[in-house]
Order: C-alpha cells, then structure tokens, then sequence
RNA sequence: GGACAGGUGGCGGAGUGGUUGAACGCGCCGGUCUCGAAAACCGGAAUACCCGCAAGGGUAUCGGGGGUUCGAAUCCCCCCCUGUCCGCCA
C-alpha cells in the first residue's frame, strides 16, 4: 500500500517508478480522489467543531438553569446534524474510493532492481556448485519416486484430486528430515526464531501481505470465511500487525515450517506432473522484520541463511535478482534461488527473498519506536523461503539418484534418517 | 454449541449522559541529587488525520460497526474477542 501524501507530493517519482513496473500513471488520479477526501473531511470537522462547541455551551446553560438559552442552542444546533451525517457517509464512501485506487498497486520498485518485462530479464547474480555429470540419463523425480513406491499420485488423485501427492515411507521421512534440518539451521546458525503459525487466516491479514485483494483467486476460502494460507509469510509477517515495536528490539527474525495451500488458478497445463507445482506443499519461511536502514542487509542476510541450506545439502543452484517485470506484489526487490535439476535438465526456483520495505507494514500498521523517539515509524518486512521443502526434495532425489533408482541420501541428512545412506525400493 | 462475566492509554485499574483524552498505581522519557548507580523528589509523555509557511488550531479514537441524543467511554442494536462453568471433542 502507498502513502497516499508521498504521491501527492511526488507525483513524477511515484509514476516513473510505476512506469518502471510496466504501470500506467496513476498519481494524478490518485491526487484527485485524496483532494476529494480531504475537502470533505476538512468540512466535516468544521460542522463537528460547530456543534461540539454548541454542546458544551447546552450543557453550562443546563448547568446554571438557565433552560431558555438551552432550548434556544439546541435548536440552532440541531439544523447541523443533516449536514454531518450526510458529510459522514460522503467520507465513508470517499474513503473507500481512496483505498481501492491504492490497494491493488504494486510496490515500488527498489532502484538496484533491474527493469525488464518478465523472466528473461532477470540477472544471474552468482552460481554455487557444479551440476554432478551422469553416466546414465538421469531420471525425473516422480519417476524415481515411483520406482521407489513411495510417491503416489494415483492414490492423491483419488482423495483429493489432480496436483497432490502422497508420499511415502522413507520419502515421508526425508520430507520431515528436510524441514527439521531447515529449522535447525536457521534457528541456530542464523539466530531465527521458531514459529508455528496459524494455517487458516482472516482476509485481513492476507490484505496486509498483499495477497488480497488482488490475488483472490489464487488463494483456497473456507465456508467459515477463512483462508488457507498460501505461504506462512502470511501468517509469520503478520504477527507485527497493529503493533508498536521497540526499535532496539529489532531485528525480528522467524521462522516456520508450514503447508501452503495454492490454487494455481493461473497454471493450467504448466508442471503437470510430479510434485514442482502442487496445491498443497510444505515449506520452511523466513521473515524478518527491521528498521528502515536495517532492511538492504538484512536482505542479503537473508538470502545468505537460504543459500546455506543449499550448500549444506550439496546442491548446485544460482542465485537471480528478478527485474521489474518477474517481481511480486509486495516486493520492492527479490533474489530468486534456482536449484540444479538433472532429470529436467534445468534451473527451478527453490527459494524466493524479498524485501517489502514499508509496503506490507503500512497495509498491516506494524510501526516501531526508538527509545527518544517522538512518534513510530513503519517497520520494513522481509520475507523468504527457506527452503521449499517439496521442491528441495525433488532437488535431493534427481541431483543424488543412482542408476539402480536409488538416492543416496546427503550427509547432513543422514542423522535424521537414523543414519541411513541410501533409499531403496522398499517392499 | 449453551449459560454467565468481561473487553478503557505500554501494563494494571477508576470512571453509567455534559471541561474525562480519560483519576490513581506501575512502567517509560527528561531533570535534580550522586564519583557513578539505586532510592527519593520535580517535570514530561497517546495515536491517526485535517487546516496552516509557521506558531498554532481542529476532528476522530475507551474491542469493531450501526443507532438514540444538542451532547455518548457511559443508553440501545448487531458483530468480534477473552475468561469461567456446562456440553462436545483431537
């Protein structure tokens, strides 16, 4: 969300850095309905000022008995009650105006963003680790799992239909042993905090990560009006909402392992198979929340905490800062990480870090105080993943498999697999 | 789900129609004292928005939203949340 006094004071910055987004010119618009806004309201007052100032004269009158010049006020003041309560609905109405001209606007963009239309705009940043050479073809995670009988779609398509899956035995186990190892990373090399969040969300608080109201049909409601969350950013970032933090109590650093639930309404046909893109997936976040001058390093800090993972797990993967065009909602910049897929024989996002800044704390009225300080200020919210789990296990199975279709399970996970090597087919 | 009882400032807690934006206590900030601190004492301090170059002025806010009234933290209606007991239940 934007201030809607920044634009009116910076119309050309705000819109070049709209243009920047592929976003037409909205200040002036913007501009139009606040000035609206705020005639109205400077009337309003007026009336209010009238009329409290009447009341409190109506009530001294009472007070020494003199009851003529009483019902003399009241009279006079009672014509300006039509006013104030039309001037009250017209502010009702115009409030909303204001809110739906800002709410579906995207961030600004940060200025180290690069500008582009869509993905291939997108700049490698850097690469880590050195894709493993087969000397057999290597195989597709679903088609590995399902040599191993432990990924069953077949069996998910009967509960709950297409784009689930049920995993099984000692897959289960890694999927448990991945999220277990990220938490225990982050929590203790990192310095992050354990959460474990509420899954379903009031629409307010998908408002206040930006997921509504734009995004509405990306998300699974509830006939109880409540939301699947379709990641624990939702739930983790809003845990500062309405709140007034103590500044030197920042940094906040959390993180939760959770399901995330996506409608992928938008997908049709893309990843079909296997367990890339599914409306049901698990995942470790990261969420920080800081200061204003905190939130550029806590950013690379964050994108540090998830590469670790990756190279913890020995997995090779680049790290791309998206341009303008590949950007989410809410964020003003974002590393996206790729892991290395040999049976796709491509790069696929693992992991996503943006930095916010104030854009989710204004829509969420998270503010901060320094000790001196007269009035709060927004906080910067940042969020990533860390890993997602599903997709870091396709990572593990297709960059660790063998030519018999077993997986050779990487060392940092072995201990929370009881200490076993390799999964095999099992009966 | 049912029955009660509640939701007031950072916290605790007064306040049932007219200078109550809100007593009092704690906490917080500044100062005095001190070598320094503690204690004590003095003083300060809500948030958002509007008007204004500014000084300053104004409006709203006592869970949320409506309503009654010249005037609402105080009265009425709806909703949400919390506590206790009962029922149910992982």
């Amino acid at each position: 969300m934007h201030d809607p006094k920044f634009v009116r004071e910076n119309p050309q910055a705000f819109d070049a850095a709209l243009a920047r987004r592929g976003v037409g010119p909205l200040s002036a618009q913007i501009i139009e309905i606040d000035s609206r806004r705020r005639a109205i309201l400077t009337r309003l007052q007026a009336a209010q000022a009238r009329r409290n100032e009447a009341a409190k004269m109506i009530g001294a009158a009472k007070g020494r008995g003199d009851h003529a010049e009483a019902e003399r006020l009241m009279a006079e003041v009672g014509n300006l009650k039509a006013e104030i309560q039309a001037d009250e609905i017209a502010e009702r109405q115009v409030d909303m105006d204001v809110e739906a001209a800002l709410s579906s606007i995207p961030n600004l963009p940060d200025p180290t963003t690069p500008e582009g239309p869509d993905e291939t705009a997108n700049v490698e940043v850097r690469r880590h680790g050195i894709p493993r050479q087969f000397n057999f073809e290597p195989r597709q995670h679903f088609d590995l799992g399902e040599g191993l009988g432990q990924m069953d779609f077949e069996a998910a398509a009967r509960i709950s239909g297409a784009r689930f899956v049920v995993l099984k035995g000692m897959l289960a186990r890694l999927e448990r042993a991945l999220g277990n190892f990220m938490l225990d990373l982050h929590t203790s090399a990192f310095g992050y905090t354990e959460v474990s969040p509420p899954t379903l969300v009031k629409s307010d608080a998908l408002f206040g990560t930006g997921q509504l109201p734009k995004f509405e049909e990306d998300l699974f409601q509830t006939t109880a009006g409540l939301w699947l969350i379709p990641t624990a950013e939702v739930s983790v970032t809003n845990l500062v909402r309405e709140q007034v933090l103590n500044e030197a109590d920042l940094p906040y650093r959390f993180t939760a392992f959770t399901p995330c639930y996506r409608s992928e309404a938008g997908s049709a046909g893309r990843d079909t198979r296997g367990m890339i893109r599914q409306h049901q997936f698990s995942k470790v976040e990261l969420v920080s929340i800081t200061t204003p001058e905190q939130s550029d390093a806590e950013h690379e800090r964050m994108v540090h905490a998830a590469e670790t993972v990756l190279q913890r797990l020995e997995l090779p993967y680049r790290v791309m800062l998206l341009c303008t065009g590949d950007m989410g909602f809410s964020a003003r910049k974002t590393y996206d990480l790729e892991v290395w897929l040999p049976g796709q024989n491509a790069f696929r996002e693992i992991s996503s870090c943006s930095n916010c800044g104030d854009f989710q704390a204004r829509r969420m009225m998270a503010r901060s105080k320094a000790s001196g300080a007269k009035t709060p200020r927004l906080v910067h919210t940042l969020n990533g993943s860390g890993l997602a789990v599903g997709r870091t296990l396709v990572a593990v199975m297709e960059n660790y498999q063998q030519a018999d279709g077993s997986i050779l399970v990487p060392k940092v996970l072995q201990p929370y697999l009881g200490g076993q090597e390799v999964l095999n087919v099992q009966p």
